[in-house]
RNA sequence: GCGCCCGUAGUUCAACGGAUAGAAUGUCAGUCUUCGGAACUGAAGAUGUAGGUUCGAUUCCUGCCGGGCGCACCA
């Protein structure tokens, strides 16, 4: 792998004399070299300009290639530029390490850093009996994609959903079911979108009440009470609510490909986490304030926030003390990472805080990956009917819609391949727009760009990986590499883009890494783009199949590990490939 | 009022304190008698503002301007 060919160029600059931490990178173009070594360091330790270090350095390094070509095989030429040794490697050399590595390395790109770890990752996190909206949508994206990230780097995931089934908009939600009865009961025999809808307005209809009238929101509160008492008279209407809601989010979390090792309940936890507390009370931990219990945050530089309201229910920091002891016993993870909106940042800052001085052990194990915002962007005609905010499903059915406008004119195999093709390619469109933005970055989504044929989208890159394996196939070879010889002849010329397509293919390895260790898809997304720009550009010089035995041999070879990185990247995002678009 | 986050081409996004600030899209100009053209090549086009630290700042610090969010009984 490329870490061969560092190394290798690491020993030489050593064998000159420098000591330190050498670190390789990559100039900002490829005709300036493969790989760079930086010349402050050296330059402040000789007491000179470090352009003249560079270039006494190259000199040096330059006089002993000729002299030992049996170490510096790798290298064909060092150069000085400005402040920066640059190395170019020799596409030979380069093509035989790649080639080798990821040939009899079928787990190329995987890691072994997270071995015996377990990590929790939460996403999602809808409340049941509201909208899946489109926070929660670019949530479940990211968080499975993270999920993936941590497997690839060998960590064991378990993956965690909390979910809000008690509280103040379950209390709203059923005073306005309470109030349109008939239609609740219409509702039972209806389809699963239906009844959300239904609940929808439920919720609207309470909320809105809830501002406008103190009679009501009086009865709303004892609703809220009933929730938590587990009253017999709201028993089945609220569970019967709850089931449609979870029917619903399961519906979604299907059509994207994830699913949960544990959903978790406020429901289960809020007892636990008021006895947590007023435990901490006692403690001295929390502190009464105004008939409530606080964490006095302010006084290491946070801020108060309430744990147990002055009506002595718990609210949701207190039940956070729960779910954080129930996580712990189930799972004793070695981190839980929590998967949440930018605006929860200083409420997980105060609740940390609290959650270790009540329970040690999660000391330091909690993480809040912040998540940025999703916006749409374009015309009007996309917020959604009546000018109502458009939720996660309506904007995952909508994309399929256009998928499928466009997928009419292709000639496909048959229809019910074409439904499954649809579904990939619109689930790509989706996942890659929203994956290719760092993930604590705000980010506007355009529907359009999101299934574009050309650019910066899922279908371009899904449709390089088709017409990989197309080619694959007309050759005879299966696109999973089983076929492709570990012995293979390396041409003696190999081009400026098979070399830039080996060099690519060569950071995977690195790649998955820095992706795993920031906790951030993107750098995935990043770089399976470069990877599909890198291919088209060589394909469009270097034909395959009506080339010279050797070079078509080789460049099948090439192609087959091409294919192989971009569907394992692909994986990773947890957009599936397909055979044909 | 206090605190956190963010201002980069027309637009959507990049850039461990380092080389000429990269892509995509849009615009303009080209390529190829296509191994699936849903392609490729080229051009024009940007760091909100004023200072400071540094050999070097989009990146770190301060002020200002502009935007988002959070600050007690919601989740």
């Amino acid at each position: 792998m490329i870490e061969e060919i560092k190394n290798n160029i690491i020993a030489i600059v050593r064998d000159a004399g420098v000591t330190g931490d050498i670190v390789l990178t990559q100039p900002p173009k490829p005709e300036m070299g493969d790989f760079a070594f930086a010349c402050f360091g050296i330059g402040k330790e000789k007491g000179v300009n470090p352009m003249v270090a560079a270039q006494e350095l190259a000199a040096q390094l330059d006089s002993c290639l000729s002299k030992d070509g049996n170490v510096v095989i790798v290298i064909n030429e060092v150069q000085a530029f400005g402040p920066y040794v640059n190395f170019f490697v020799n596409p030979r050399e380069l093509a035989r390490v790649v080639l080798k590595a990821v040939t009899e390395d079928a787990k190329f790109g995987t890691h072994m850093i997270g071995q015996g770890q377990t990590v929790l990752v939460e996403y999602a996190c809808p409340n049941p009996m509201k909208v899946f909206h489109l926070g929660h949508l670019r949530n479940l994206i990211t968080g499975e994609a993270v999920a993936r990230l941590l497997e690839n780097a060998g960590y064991t995931v378990k993956r965690v959903n909390y979910q809000g089934d008690v509280g103040m908009h379950i209390a709203k939600s059923l005073w306005g079911i309470y109030h349109l009865l008939d239609e609740f009961e219409e509702a039972r025999s209806k389809t699963v979108e239906e009844k959300v809808t239904f609940l929808g307005t439920a919720y609207a209809l309470g909320a809105t009440k809830f501002e406008e009238d103190e009679k009501i929101q009086a009865e709303i509160l004892d609703y809220n009470r009933k929730v938590y008492e587990d009253d017999s008279d709201i028993r089945d209407v609220y569970q019967t609510a709850r089931s449609w809601s979870l029917k619903y989010f399961d519906t979604i979390y299907t059509k994207l490909g994830t699913h949960f090792d544990r959903l978790y309940f406020e429901s289960e936890v809020f007892d636990e986490g008021k006895k947590l507390v007023l435990d901490g009370l006692a403690k001295g931990i929390f502190k009464k304030s105004d008939g409530a219990v606080i964490f006095p945050g302010s006084e290491i530089g946070l801020h108060d926030r309430v744990f147990i309201n002055s009506q002595g229910f718990p609210t949701y920091e207190a039940k956070d003390m729960g779910l954080g002891k129930l996580h712990f016993s189930e799972y004793s993870p070695d981190k839980v990472i929590h998967v949440v909106g930018k605006e929860q940042s200083e409420y997980f800052n105060v609740v940390f805080k609290a959650l270790a001085a009540l329970l040690p052990q999660t000391e330091g194990k909690e993480f809040h990956l912040v998540g940025g915002y999703l916006q749409l962007k374009g015309d009007q005609k996309m917020s959604s009917r009546k000018g109502k905010v458009i939720s996660g499903d309506e904007l995952i059915a909508i994309v399929e819609e256009q998928v499928k406008e466009i997928m009419v004119e292709r000639d496909l195999v048959d229809k019910t391949t074409k439904e499954n093709i649809v579904h990939n390619v619109a689930n790509a469109a989706l996942k890659y727009a929203l994956l290719r933005v760092n993930v604590s970055q705000d980010m506007a989504f355009d529907v359009h760009e999101s299934i574009s044929t050309s650019g910066d989208s899922g279908p371009y890159v899904l449709y390089i990986v088709t017409r990989i394996r197309s080619l694959l196939a007309k050759a005879g070879i299966s696109s999973d590499g089983t076929q492709l010889h570990q012995e293979i002849t390396i041409p003696t010329e190999v081009s400026f883009e098979e070399k830039n397509l080996l060099l690519l293919l060569g950071r995977f390895f690195e790649v998955t890494e820095q992706a795993a260790r920031e906790l951030d898809p993107s750098v995935i997304t990043k770089y399976v783009f470069a990877v599909a720009q890198a291919f088209n550009v060589f394909y469009q010089t270097c034909p395959v199949l009506d080339a010279p035995e050797i070079q078509k041999q080789f460049r099948l070879h090439l192609i087959t590990i091409v294919s192989r990185i971009m569907k394992q990247s692909l994986d990773i995002l947890a957009i599936e490939t397909v055979s044909e678009m």
